[in-house]
RNA sequence: GGCUCGGUAGCUCAGCUGGUUAGAGCGUGGGAUUCAUAACCCCAAGGUCGGGAGUUCAAGUCUCCCCCGAGCCA
């Protein structure tokens, strides 16, 4: 079982911004979950480097395309290394295998009788890098989205038969679970319904873009050689360019992540493209919210701009992790709030989770010659914390499935939650004060640590790094996504069973897993 | 202008097919405790559920109108 997901390829117009780490991070979560449960994941990620924008920014830099592109493709590379993303597959539009691909595709689209030339007359965005319908007869009509002015083009142009694919459109996109979260499907719907008209794949005079076979002065329109990166991504750097390779190297897809804005280039001309060429479709395009700082819009005029690198620097991965994934509904908008990002990551992280873990350890340690307590009762599955983690197990699993992070994270954390709580209740250091009460002290204690070994089992797909601090400290081995034989259930799911943890086993002296976090500057 | 979503405690939001005293987290206030990262645990706070009208024995929960905000399309 293969699970192909991808980021979309981020335009290296600019330096990588929040809004592509959130998109990163959320697919990471995702990639990480999957490998757990023992799929193999491939998980692609890369840079989309064509285009007039792109030729522009170089220029005003004073740089060559490629130098450019070069740079800001490294800041990307360098940046999910540090957020330690897992991806597989980082693909850059400019290699020469991608261009190989696209030349392969496209012929097969042409074999289908979807490329027509056709004359493309409109006023063009070049940040958008697509032709808006403002009347012919406008003067000086600006972008809604960028505010800069539009650009008359009329040119001779290749277009792309998409209104052949009406009704096969119409059918994907009804198709449950296609376009997520649901409640972004209707947009499309509205769209597709008013008549698909056929779209302009080819530029003239645009130097910067992968040229068109057979048409001189052509090159490919931007989103056409993009989407495909997909697809090249896939092969492996040592083998043959191949089309027909990619269905062997985990295509289709299972799941593009995407931001809201791109979901019609996704929805709708990437399948149509897709069913030109004979391929298969993915399964599933997931459209999430933007980020706002604050209640405002991110922007470079309003200079409340949230560097990731920055971010990272101050607060760390697993803060800004759990802060995005945990308190924003994936799909929905989400404001970025520092006060509140603080308090939640001090409250469950440090707090609920880390001083959990840490008492716990410490009363252990204390009176159990630095090691597990034994179990007795608590060994059983009737132990109350035993039922609650059992029960928790299934409520996470299947919010990951759905990319609900957020209820995921919060069953991982009402366990935390209700240990802590159990914890005051037994009082465990009023209890050794008490004589012949070692026994079920003892069994309290395994109990809570067992909890803290299923907590860190369950993050780790989304805060890999706290994962592996608290498992390390029960003395539990690194968690890998190694892969069990076919048909045995994976190391991780394996582990998840109450009892794991053994008695007897040392532990480690406890330090502080989690650090609360001191803003005192705004970030 | 058309369409689609929202407007519920200071903040962020849950509230499915209408039915006991409208919920959670954070923040705030109080209490308890000392194993621990001044952490944990318990309790409280009285929000006309945007406004108005209607349907109903009963409406955040359905219908209509209006106001406000967001998005898509034109």
């Amino acid at each position: 079982m293969s699970f192909t997901l991808t980021t979309p390829l981020y335009y290296v117009n600019d330096r990588p911004h929040l809004g592509s780490t959130y998109t990163t991070l959320a697919c990471d979560a995702v990639a990480r979950y999957r490998r757990l449960c023992g799929e193999e994941v491939v998980f692609v990620t890369g840079c989309d480097e064509h285009g007039l924008k792109i030729q522009r920014t170089a220029e005003a830099a004073g740089l060559t395309p490629q130098a450019h592109c070069d740079r800001v493709s490294d800041q990307y590379r360098d940046l999910w290394q540090r957020w330690q993303i897992s991806h597989d597959r980082f693909i850059r539009t400019t290699d020469l295998r991608h261009r190989q691909l696209v030349h392969q595709f496209f012929a097969r689209v042409v074999a289908s009788g979807d490329v027509v030339e056709g004359r493309q007359q409109g006023w063009y965005c070049v940040a958008c890098e697509e032709f808006k319908d403002d009347p012919h007869e406008a003067d000086d009509p600006e972008c809604p989205v960028h505010r800069r002015p539009l650009e008359w083009r009329d040119e001779v142009n290749l277009f792309f038969r998409l209104s052949r694919y009406q009704r096969q459109i119409e059918e994907l996109i009804a198709r449950p679970g296609f376009i997520a979260p649901a409640s972004r499907r209707r947009e499309v719907q509205n769209f597709v319904a008013g008549g698909l008209k056929d779209f302009s794949i080819s530029r003239i005079g645009l130097p910067w873009g992968i040229p068109v076979p057979g048409h001189e002065g052509h090159t490919f329109y931007v989103w056409f050689d993009a989407l495909l990166g997909y697809l090249s991504a896939l092969l492996e750097p040592s083998e043959t360019v191949d089309l027909n390779l990619v269905l062997q190297r985990g295509w289709p897809a299972s799941l593009h992540v995407i931001g809201k804005d791109i979901l019609r280039f996704h929805a709708v001309f990437w399948p149509a493209m897709l069913l030109s060429a004979g391929l298969p479709l993915p399964e599933q395009v997931f459209g999430h919210g933007f980020l706002t700082r604050e209640g405002q819009k991110m922007g470079k005029s309003l200079g409340n701009v949230l560097d990731p690198e920055v971010l990272l620097k101050r607060c760390g991965a697993d803060a800004v992790r759990w802060y995005l994934l945990r308190d924003i509904p994936f799909g929905d908008d989400g404001d970025f709030q520092q006060q509140r990002f603080s308090d939640l990551v001090n409250n469950d992280l440090a707090n609920t989770i880390g001083n959990l873990l840490n008492r716990t350890s410490s009363m252990a340690r204390k009176w159990f010659a630095e090691a597990v307590p034994p179990a007795g009762a608590a060994g059983e599955p009737r132990h109350p914390l035993a039922v609650r983690a059992l029960a928790a197990g299934p409520v996470y699993e299947s919010a990951m499935q759905a990319l609900d992070f957020r209820s995921a994270a919060e069953a991982v954390l009402q366990l935390a939650i209700e240990a802590n709580g159990f914890l005051n209740e037994q009082a465990p250091w009023k209890r050794m004060k008490e004589p012949g009460q070692e026994e079920q002290v003892a069994a309290a204690l395994y109990a809570v640590l067992e909890t803290c070994r299923w907590v860190g089992l369950l993050l780790a797909p989304l805060l890999p790094a706290l994962s592996g601090r608290i498992l390390s400290q029960l003395g539990q081995p690194v968690l890998t996504g190694v892969q069990a034989s076919p048909g045995d259930p994976s190391p991780w799911r394996q582990a998840l069973h109450w009892g794991g943890l053994a008695p007897g086993l040392p532990l480690p002296e406890p330090s502080p897993v989690m650090l609360r976090l001191e803003l005192d500057a705004p970030l």
